[in-house]
RNA sequence: GGAUGGAUUCCCGAGUGGCCAAAGGGGACAGACUGUAAAUCUGCUGCAAAUUGCUUCGGUGGUUCGAAUCCACCUCCAUCCA
């Protein structure tokens, strides 16, 4: 099977500039193609893990991958996809999280020899010259157009600066950069980038009569049409210090039935033959294809240890299993107050709840169990021998729950 | 630069002197039902030494016994005009 019919198999596939070419290209490893990456947080998350597999698949095929850090146009900040303003990131911060995008990634895509480069556009937009750039770039766009993108479109009733506007002409700039100085012949990007890459390869095209060509790769959405890798508390990050291997294997094991297969095919590396054959399965048959889901995932970004030693956990807590690798929680003796301490505090300080009063609602309304005993009375007490060798399993919920010790 | 409207708790949004920790909805969380799913129903949603106390309604200062509400200045946003 050729690389692009797998990768249309997975439903990976969004819009192409030029299908016949771009097969042509990809599945010859004829391709040197960029992704590019903005620096807004200090760790990858579930979207950008996307595009690293992506990158994977294409250099698995022979194609050069060129990852682009955007240390340069996360100084503009993106509006495509969103309905507010971005908030303006300091330098510092920036610069932070360009190391920080660094590391991660060179832990998926094999950078030595030659085999991928890894650039960063704050090394040519940052010197730019203003005028210059009006005359070279800005003169081959045209503001009705641009205004016409769907990615303004949405931004036109809540406020739009010229400086989050100026974001397009920077990443269309950044591929005929990449086009000029590495031979970078295609783009790839989340479909909410398509206008952003198109202006790209109308620039190269305008400025030099070559064709380029731009890919974009299907945004992965949930059954009710919301971006996943989202949860309230934020992103599903790949950093194990921001969501923990097992808070990260929970998440996938969690995903609406509507949506397992579909998250199977795009982000794992399966073959498709398996994944057809679960295709059939229904039911109470699909926790085991979350199971795998969870397990392959968090084996690609955490490796194969973390991804058992979380598995094992959540037998732990949801079937019957030892403790061991539960997430542990350490009391000191400063938590106990007069040889004690009540169930609120036990909850609140193991991080279960946010605050006493979060912990002590959850208590009042029976959400709460240590080692599978519900307890409904907020003024329990412990002390430190209830807690014993092993620690006692505080339960909050179904979901979330720590094993507690005393140091 | 001018005119007008606006900023309320996680989000949307009501509240125009005490009855306001602030209606209603969404979301989140918890319970029931389940398959660690969805749907549905119920509860709950500022903090705490918890029938009470404390801190919140863009910011600062003021009026008042009392301010989310009135006044002054400031910051930011939207729309129209330039």
């Amino acid at each position: 099977m050729t690389i692009y019919d797998e990768l249309k198999a997975r439903g990976l596939l969004a819009q192409l500039t030029d299908e016949e070419e771009i097969k042509e290209l990809i599945n010859n490893g004829k391709a040197t193609f960029y992704i590019g990456f903005d620096p807004t947080a200090d760790s990858l998350h579930v979207g950008h893990f996307m595009a690293l597999c992506l990158m994977k698949r294409l250099q698995m095929a022979g194609n050069k991958p060129i990852a682009l850090i955007g240390g340069g146009t996360a100084m503009i900040g993106d509006p495509s996809g969103r309905t507010d303003m971005r908030t303006m990131m300091t330098k510092e911060t920036i610069a932070h999280n360009v190391e920080c995008f660094k590391k991660q990634m060179s832990r998926f895509i094999d950078f030595s020899e030659g085999k991928a480069l890894l650039v960063n556009n704050a090394d040519w937009l940052l010197d730019l010259n203003y005028v210059e750039v009006l005359r070279e770039v800005g003169a081959h766009f045209s503001v009705n157009r641009m205004l016409t993108a769907e990615c303004y479109k949405q931004r036109m009733e809540k406020g739009l600066s010229f400086l989050e506007f100026n974001y397009m002409i920077m990443q269309s700039y950044d591929f005929y950069q990449l086009f000029q100085k590495y031979g970078c012949n295609m783009q790839f990007g989340g479909d909410d980038q398509w206008s952003n890459m198109l202006g790209g390869t109308e620039l190269i095209r305008r400025k030099l009569g070559k064709d380029a060509y731009a890919m974009t790769i299907t945004l992965l959405l949930n059954s009710e049409g919301k971006k996943m890798g989202k949860t309230q508390k934020g992103a599903v990050w790949l950093d194990p210090n921001k969501t923990t291997p097992f808070e990260f294997y929970q998440y996938w094991r969690n995903v609406a039935d509507a949506d397992v297969l579909k998250c199977i095919r795009m982000l794992t590396f399966l073959p498709l033959e398996e994944i057809e054959k679960m295709d059939s399965w229904e039911g109470s048959q699909l926790n085991e294809a979350k199971e795998i889901l969870a397990f392959e995932l968090t084996k690609l970004v955490h490796g194969e240890e973390e991804a058992a030693k979380a598995q094992e956990a959540a037998k732990a807590l949801f079937s019957a299993g030892s403790a061991e690798n539960m997430p542990t929680f350490e009391l000191t003796d400063a938590d106990f107050r007069d040889g004690s301490i009540d169930i609120i505090g036990v909850v609140a300080t193991a991080g279960l709840c946010a605050s006493r009063s979060e912990a002590r609602r959850a208590i009042e309304q029976g959400g709460v169990t240590v080692d599978g005993e519900k307890v409904t009375d907020i003024k329990t007490l412990y002390t430190k021998e209830s807690f014993g060798e092993e620690g006692l399993v505080v339960k909050r919920g179904k979901k979330s729950f720590k094993r507690v010790v005393v140091k």
